[in-house]
DNA sequence: ATGGCTGAGCTACTCAGA
């Protein structure tokens, strides 16, 4: 079975490339990050066509998530944390994957720049209840997949240059504590898992020439709880997407579980 | 280099992204 999780910039305005992409890289589950747009605008027929049922959980102009699935996905959830700005940032269900029972936790984690900020501490207060509310359904199920954009720079191999993050809300210690709180409750960084040494980013910015000069980020993420790591097969970042006409500023990050 | 670009909403410009 394979995972995709990719942060889109907004669904409407990527319509082909996704669409270009799916037929490409056939995945059975697409997590979609900042679809932007209300659920009313969600281009469903679209994915209908190409076999997918859509599950959506959309807000006007920013945010909103969405998990497109070949397969019908239960228990479809948009309230795992309660968010006090009401942002769509977080979509859930529930798979079977040999008699596991496997919780979908698609997440769009708040940006918090500039630090010192509001924003800042809506995502410090945010990753706390995620966090929280994790622990609390670990106490139910033990078999959790979460995926999406983090906007956490895990560590200094996970940007070309560490020292224009290390005081950012990507990259401070503060937040890469949270991330490391997370992967302490007994899950794993499935890329860096598989991936020891290597540098390899999911994000670069639109300007500047970042892409052309690899000036990126690793900051999409796939975490899985230590009971589905025997069901791996592959974990790779597809920077195809990425160098199209009119990309995401995000590539998707492709997960093979079986 | 607190943004050089891009998208949404809207129709001139702000907000947001990372």
């Amino acid at each position: 079975m394979k995972i995709i999780s990719w942060n889109v910039n907004s669904v409407r305005a990527r319509i082909t490339n996704i669409l270009d992409y799916i037929k490409q890289s056939n995945p059975d589950i697409l997590f979609l990050q900042e679809i932007k747009t209300q659920d009313e605008n969600f281009p469903y027929e679209d994915f209908e066509k190409r076999g997918y049922h859509s599950y959506v959980y959309g807000q006007k102009s920013y945010n909103g998530v969405a998990i497109l699935s070949k397969s019908e996905i239960k228990s479809i959830s948009k309230d795992f944390i309660v968010d006090d700005l009401k942002q769509s940032r977080i979509i859930t269900g529930e798979i079977f994957l040999k008699k596991k029972k496997i919780e979908l936790i698609n997440v769009y984690v708040p940006n918090g720049n500039p630090v010192g900020t509001t924003k800042y501490d809506y995502k410090k207060n945010w990753l706390n209840k995620f966090i929280s509310s994790i622990k609390k359904k670990l106490m139910k199920n033990s078999n959790l997949l979460i995926a999406g954009d983090f906007n956490i720079i895990p560590e200094e191999i996970d940007v070309y240059d560490f020292r224009r993050y290390e005081n950012d809300a990507l990259g401070k210690l503060e937040i890469r504590k949270k991330f490391r709180e997370l992967l302490n409750l007994g899950f794993n960084d499935i890329y860096r898992l598989k991936n020891k040494d290597k540098q390899e980013y999911t994000f670069w910015d639109y300007f500047a020439g970042s892409w052309q000069k690899n000036y990126g980020m690793r900051i999409d993420h796939f975490l899985l709880t230590n009971n589905l790591i025997e069901n791996i097969k592959s974990i790779s970042i597809n920077k195809k997407p990425r160098s199209m006409i009119k990309p995401s500023d995000h590539t998707p990050i492709e997960l093979q579980i079986n």
